[in-house]
DNA sequence: CTTCCACAGGAACCAGCGGACC
DNA sequence: GGTCCGCTGGTTCCTGTGGAAG
């Protein structure tokens, strides 16, 4: 082989020496949390001053803190959390921190097992009953002289799936505490949760409530820009860019991290095609390709008799019923040679894609006709295709969907 | 005004699983 | 090895219901 004016060396050499327009990719990354946070200064103080009391040993109030996604709710609590952390440490005060978010967690279980964790209380990951858990989180806190600080993330979440009992069980949990104490920080994007809550819970969870109000336009320019500056080289995302990407995050209830993540995936693509600049047409182009990719990965990732369910929305026309769908579904069902479930699973079904917005699933009473959803496609059947095209099981029917929407 | 359709959706229950405890 | 635990993902059974047709 000739190599003349090839060499291997030469390939890896201008890879090293190519410069990427990324300073430091990790500030843009929507669960980084910055030293400084712009125009919370307000928020930060009345959390710290709720929770200051367990520096000398007392009891803080539990508190709630309610906002939109991205209006810097976690951020905030984190912050405070971890500056009163390393003072407790340094100063040798027995406290210690918890981080849950419930949604993550998913269960009951999960969620004391990841507070029993934060706190290194060693539990199973799995087997214990739920009273056992509580138990030994007790059990170690009052030998052990710490008491515990608990931030519940997204617990809108914990109590619209699981109820409130550990809600419950963990407001009380003082009652059956001496000496130590456990304080509750409950962070939620949903105030009407507090519906499903039992009043001494709510009363108890309530002692301090702060309102996080949506980022504006001007103030998201001022988070990003300071992103921008930390991410990126000097004068590589324009002023043009910065101004959409923050008209565009503010338009959208001025979620902070949905900007942060515009301005992240601009600048991928950007450096995907080698450019040196980010510029707005980069920023339209993401805002695109977050909304496809968090459909594609929606789509993916559903169980099979989902996606048949899509499959059969997709495959029949606007405004028919829920029977029809059902029909459909059964057929397609019997093309795999697998069992259906039942009309009930299936409506269920159909009310989770319709949380995920990938189908709407609006009731309408049609009188004699009886009282029925609309199952609608809410989003591309090209995309439904182009996903489904790629599934081992699923990608034959993709082409009897075609045939049958004519 | 009453009837009655075609479902919605709550409640109780079940099987199977992974795993802890003794 | 037997017993208990909670979670998932279902089933069965059931009552509830908006509004056009009668």
């Amino acid at each position: 082989m000739a190599t003349d004016n090839f060499s291997i060396d030469d390939i890896f050499k201008r890879a090293l020496n190519k410069t990427s327009i990324f300073k430091d990719r990790n500030v843009l990354r929507s669960d980084y949390i910055p030293d400084k946070l712009y125009f919370r200064d307000e928020q930060i103080r009345i959390v710290a001053e709720t929770i200051s009391p367990v520096l000398h040993g007392a009891r803080p109030s539990n508190m709630f803190l309610y906002g939109k996604t991205g209006t810097g709710k976690t951020a905030v609590a984190k912050y405070v959390f971890s500056k009163l952390s390393q003072i407790a440490l340094s100063k040798s005060i027995g406290v210690r921190f918890a981080y849950v978010n419930t949604r993550m967690a998913g269960t009951e279980y999960r969620v004391l097992y990841e507070i029993a964790r934060d706190f290194n209380i060693p539990v199973p990951h799995t087997g214990l009953a739920l009273s056992e858990i509580f138990d030994r989180i007790f059990k170690n806190l009052s030998r052990d002289r710490f008491s515990g600080l608990i931030i519940l993330d997204e617990i809108d979440f914990l109590v619209k799936s699981h109820g409130d009992d550990l809600l419950y069980e963990l407001t009380r949990a003082n009652e059956r505490l001496s000496g130590v104490f456990i304080s509750l920080v409950g962070i939620s994007n949903d105030l009407t949760f507090k519906e499903y809550l039992d009043p001494r819970v709510l009363s108890s969870l309530s002692e301090e409530e702060l309102v996080f109000p949506p980022y504006t336009a001007e103030e998201l320019k001022v988070i990003l820009a300071d992103r921008i500056r930390l991410g990126f080289q000097p004068n590589v995302f324009t002023e043009a860019a910065l101004n959409l990407a923050a008209a565009l995050a503010a338009a959208e209830h001025g979620d902070a991290r949905r900007a942060v993540d515009l301005v992240r995936v601009a600048g991928e693509i950007a450096e995907r095609k080698n450019l040196a600049f980010v510029d707005e047409e980069q920023v339209r182009e993401a805002l695109l390709k977050i909304d496809q990719d968090r459909l594609v990965d929606a789509l993916r990732s559903l169980p099979l008799h989902s996606k048949l369910v899509v499959l059969s929305v997709a495959g029949l026309k606007d405004n028919v019923s829920t029977g029809a769908v059902y029909n459909n579904y059964s057929q397609l069902c019997k093309k795999l040679g697998i069992p259906e479930l039942t009309t009930r699973r299936v409506s269920g079904l159909l009310n989770e894609l319709s949380m995920l917005g990938i189908v709407s699933a609006e009731t309408v009473s049609l009188g004699r006709q009886g009282r029925s959803k609309r199952p609608k496609l809410l989003i591309p059947l090209t995309t439904v295709k182009a996903v489904f095209s790629n599934d081992p099981v699923l990608f034959d029917l993709v082409k009897y969907v075609e045939d049958y929407v004519e």
